[in-house]
RNA sequence: GGGCGCGUAGCUCAGCGGAAGAGCACCCGCCUUACAAGCGGGGGGUCGUUGGUUCGAACCCAACCGUGCCCACCA
């Protein structure tokens, strides 16, 4: 099978792509190409083995940032690399639905229209959100597009569609009959500006100066003291508690004091949660407004009165009614001073205080009636399934965090008072039924039957939980479902481990019958400024990945951020470094344009190592080092290790050293040695191109398939430069379109392990490098010739010329003086005829400091191998190591005096 | 209040028991025929402090100082 392939970004009648790389020619056309050939598509019934991701949804409120660009380009990294391997890969994209973030943002666009949503009414509210989905939703998948991200397509989910919905039900009912949710009236946490109780998580704490009153309670030899921050709930007291061994009170055990302000008069209890030495050791005890005194008030069953409305506004007759929480403090304060009820104020006094996550509202602990999850089983099967090791958390550190998590975690309020989310699907009858309904059910009753569904919606991680099963069928038993569960990695940042991750490990494990939901949870960091600040809006280091896409390339903005991307630690990222990986992917683009040049080519056999000089020897040496690194790497999810690998290997190995040294041996005629050295410069770079387009996809596909193209058209017509082509899939690859994501990752081959060319190249750059230093420290102009006698340069004889021409040496004529050496790993020696040119003040000074250190690397050997404790414990191997470091040390010296001595006086 | 992590070159970080590294920034010199988004060369760190273990410590242990994050129903 034979594709036509068009070399795109460069004119037709020009062989040679133009200077520089510019993205924008590049990246959407060819995502458009890879979406149109179906390369990010899965096959489910393919006999490949199957490797799955599912993204983290991102909520359709707002547009990706640049943390999701880095969590997403990881995911893409992992899953092109598999794919290459010849993997059935596939990665589900989709969005969340975000509850009461997305209810927020609809709400304030009505605000501005001074509208609520309850003008509209709950069915035109939801419908308003669903438009608002689809614009906003329409732009995270353009994003998703922009950063060239192989989701497939035909997979996507969104939480809110209609078999997500069903899972939902399922599940919930599931849960329900086997009594894992429950109905009850408990302390949750109440956001009094958006109207719906929140679960724990969805509450920060931040540290505030409070006020510690202390109040009397009562009069005379029965006054009790307590102290509280929050003044106004003595409105709802209904007790007094102290610790049942404490002698101060013990006689007031059992005995009422006055409640000041009411008129009411509560009993004084014993209660064992009571810390004696803490403040006066008498707490008030609120059951409505607390959840400590919630459970003292169920212990010592007393009354649990509410004294304040959803909205925090004081409800109680008399004169703080209709107050607000924060207004009725001081004022209530100031009414115990009155009485002269006030002990002692302490201020500031700071405490902890919880917000609201999505408003920063302060979080009321209140009273009602809510739905729950019992976590105590989910919660310890998703303990267990990370401590024997079915899942993997990656950095293993975070696992302490999520056991910490995990094993401490309370029971999950799931409603919510909203009217975006899946609706909860409990059903009251006129009788006082409850009924609950799964998703092949019908409702009941109607509402003429008096049956009306609960008015709570659930709690938006309640589907999120569900999402690696949910999104592959379940609870269908589909082939998706069969294939690609377990999934093999959640690539998630460690913000939300718990969030997130520990739901979908308490609801995968009981959906799926004990079966986690992926091998492994890879955690990254968040994305910071270059001095390692939080991004935020009102410091204005915030990063949009679309501006940095448009200026530098998708590429460029992916390899910033997998380049800082160790596992579990922040990523600090800077338009600097933007630019550098930028300059990095032109780099890459030269050196492919030379190699065009130049006639690389990868058709045909590599050459046997044997067939090959020391130069290709080395490179090829290299690159399976570099490959089996890369590999390592990426099994270890170090995304930083991979790209500094790479970008250290295209740098400095391929572009500052290989290409250099192919210059000489291209141009010097022996058509054999070229015909071979072309062969490895295309598999090189081929190689290279690969192992960088998980991380790089579009300038390696572009230049690749340039590559491959161009290398086939110098054959079959050499003269007519690059025209559309036809070009034969190389035969080792899976037929179909002609591309780098679908040619075969690379592997190791042991028999281009060369230890003796690398060896021999790294004494020719030691050389070579010498020279150079020499020349700059002289100040040798770069154009002036010097010449040169190379001795003792054993298996590296035949290299001379290379040499020559790297360092800009002569061979020495007639009249050659020998009036400096360099010596290089005592070794090869250099000697140059430096006259007309040297400085030999200079020449002096870089003596005597060359002569410094070698003295002192002389007596820190020798100090060593005096010390009789070291050669008697150190590892011979290291004794060795000494030893030869003071005698090419002591040559040094040698050498260095003598052409000290032999400089001419200034 | 608990827990975790980090302090290595001006900045961001790698190294985690046997000769102090990278990128960027900086200095010097270069339009050397793939690339000035480049090439060559260079300076710069008693590896937070103080003790300890070891023949040997940036690396292990302890304490301290500084710093960041997570969890938290002691009023």
């Amino acid at each position: 099978m034979t594709e036509t392939v068009r070399p795109t970004a460069y004119p037709e009648s020009d062989p040679c792509l133009p200077a520089q790389y510019v993205p924008a020619h590049v990246e959407q056309r060819r995502y458009e190409l890879w979406v149109a050939a179906g390369l990010f598509r899965a096959d489910a019934g393919s006999a490949k083995p199957p490797y799955a991701i599912v993204i983290p949804p991102p909520n359709v409120t707002g547009s990706l940032h640049v943390g999701h660009a880095l969590d997403l380009t990881i995911q893409d990294a992992l899953i092109r690399r598999k794919r290459m391997q010849g993997y059935e890969a596939v990665w589900v994209p989709g969005m969340d639905h975000a509850g009461i973030a997305t209810q927020n943002v609809v709400e304030r666009q009505l605000a501005a229209d001074g509208l609520s949503r309850h003008d509209l009414g709950r069915d035109a509210f939801v419908e308003r959100v669903w438009q608002w989905k689809a614009e906003s939703g329409g732009r995270i998948l353009g994003q998703i597009r922009r950063l060239g991200l192989s989701v497939d397509w035909t997979r996507e989910r969104f939480t809110m569609d209609e078999g997500m919905s069903r899972a939902v039900l399922t599940i919930f009912k599931r849960l329900f009959d086997d009594g894992l949710i429950y109905r009850a009236e408990r302390i949750i946490n109440w956001c009094p500006r958006c109207l719906t109780a929140l679960s724990d998580i969805e509450v920060e704490h931040t540290d505030e100066d409070g006020e510690l009153v202390s109040i009397r309670y009562g009069d005379g030899a029965d006054a009790i003291v307590v102290a509280t921050t929050r003044t106004e709930t003595m409105l709802g007291d209904t007790a007094v508690a102290v610790h049942p061994d404490d002698d101060r009170y013990r006689h007031l055990i059992g005995t009422r004091v006055e409640l000041p302000l009411t008129g009411r008069h509560i009993p004084i209890v014993a209660d064992r949660h009571v810390d004696p030495a803490f403040g006066t050791g008498a707490v008030k005890v609120t059951p409505a407004h607390d959840p400590n005194d919630f459970e003292i008030g169920q212990r010592h069953d007393l009354p649990a009165i509410a004294i304040l409305d959803e909205r925090g506004v004081i409800t109680v007759p008399g004169p703080f009614e209709g107050l607000d929480r924060f207004e009725a403090r001081p004022a209530i304060v100031d009414a115990l001073r009155e009485e002269g009820r006030i002990v002692a104020e302490r201020r500031p006094y700071p405490h902890a205080v919880g917000h609201c996550s999505r408003c920063g509202t302060t979080v009321e602990p209140r009273l009602s009636l809510q739905w729950f999850v019992n976590t105590g089983p989910l919660a310890r099967a998703a303990g267990d399934a990370v401590r024997d090791g079915r899942v993997r958390i990656e950095p293993p550190e975070l696992a302490k965090r999520y056991f910490a998590w995990v094993d401490n975690m309370h029971d999950w309020c799931i409603s919510r008072q909203l009217w975006w989310g899946h609706r909860i699907p409990v059903w009251y009858g006129p009788a006082g039924e409850l009924v609950c309904v799964g998703p092949d059910d019908e409702a009941p009753g109607t509402a003429e039957q008096g049956w009306r569904q609960d008015e709570d919606v659930l709690d938006t991680w309640f589907s999120s939980g569900l999402w690696p099963f949910s999104t592959l069928g379940w609870p269908d038993l589909t082939t998706d479902l069969e294939r690609f569960y377990p999934t093999s990695v959640l690539v998630t940042g460690y913000d939300i481990l718990f969030f997130w991750v520990a739901r979908m490990m308490m609801f995968g494990l009981y959906a799926m019958n004990g079966r986690q939901p992926f091998d492994v949870v890879a955690l990254h960091g968040m994305v910071r400024d270059q001095y390692g600040k939080k991004m935020s809006k009102s410091f204005g280091n915030v990063v949009d990945p679309l501006d940095w896409i448009e200026r530098f390339g998708a590429d460029a903005t992916r390899f910033t951020l997998a380049r800082g991307a160790n596992p579990g630690a922040d990523v600090p990222v800077s338009e600097e470094w933007c630019q550098g990986s930028r300059n990095f992917c032109n780099k890459l683009w030269n050196a492919t344009r030379y190699a065009l040049l130049n006639g690389a080519t990868v058709d045909g056999e590599l050459p046997p190592a044997a067939d090959l000089g020391a130069v290709d020897r080395w490179i090829l040496s290299r690159l399976q080092q570099v490959t089996a690194q890369v590999d390592e790497h990426f099994e270890a999810y170090e995304f930083a290790k991979v790209c500094d690998t790479l970008y250290h290997f295209a740098w400095d190995d391929v572009c500052d050293w290989y290409l250099e040294l192919t210059k000489p041996i291209l141009s010097a005629g022996d058509e054999l040695a070229v015909a071979r050295t072309r062969r490895v410069l295309g598999h090189v770079l081929d190689q290279l191109l690969r192992l960088l387009h998980p991380v790089i996809p579009f300038v390696t596909e572009e230049l690749w398939t340039a590559l491959t193209a161009s290398a086939t058209a110098a054959i079959e017509a050499p003269a007519a430069g690059i025209g559309p082509l036809t070009v034969a899939p190389a035969a080792a690859e899976p037929a179909g379109m002609h591309s780098i994501m679908v040619a075969r990752w690379p592997s190791v081959d042991a028999a281009y392990r060369d230890a003796a060319a690398e060896a021999d190249i790294a004494a020719l750059q030691r050389i070579v490098t010498e020279v150079r230093r020499f020349r700059a420290d002289q100040g040798v102009r770069p154009g002036q010739r010097v010449s040169a006698r190379l001795a003792g340069l054993g298996a590296l004889g035949g290299y001379e010329p290379l040499i020559r021409s790297l360092a800009r040496i002569d061979a020495a004529g007639d009249g050659f003086a020998a009036t400096a050496t360099l010596s290089v790993g005592g070794r090869a020696t250099v000697e140059l005829d430096t006259r007309g040119t040297i400085d030999v003040g200079a020449e002096r000074a870089r003596l005597r400091k060359d002569l410094t250190a070698a003295e002192r690397e002389a007596a820190q050997c020798r100090a060593k191998l005096d010390n009789p404790s070291f050669s008697a414990n150190a590892p011979e191997q290291v004794v060795a190591r000494i030893r030869e470091r003071l005698v090419a040390a002591e040559a040094e010296l040698d050498r260095l005096g003598r052409q000290l001595d032999a400089l001419p006086d200034a």
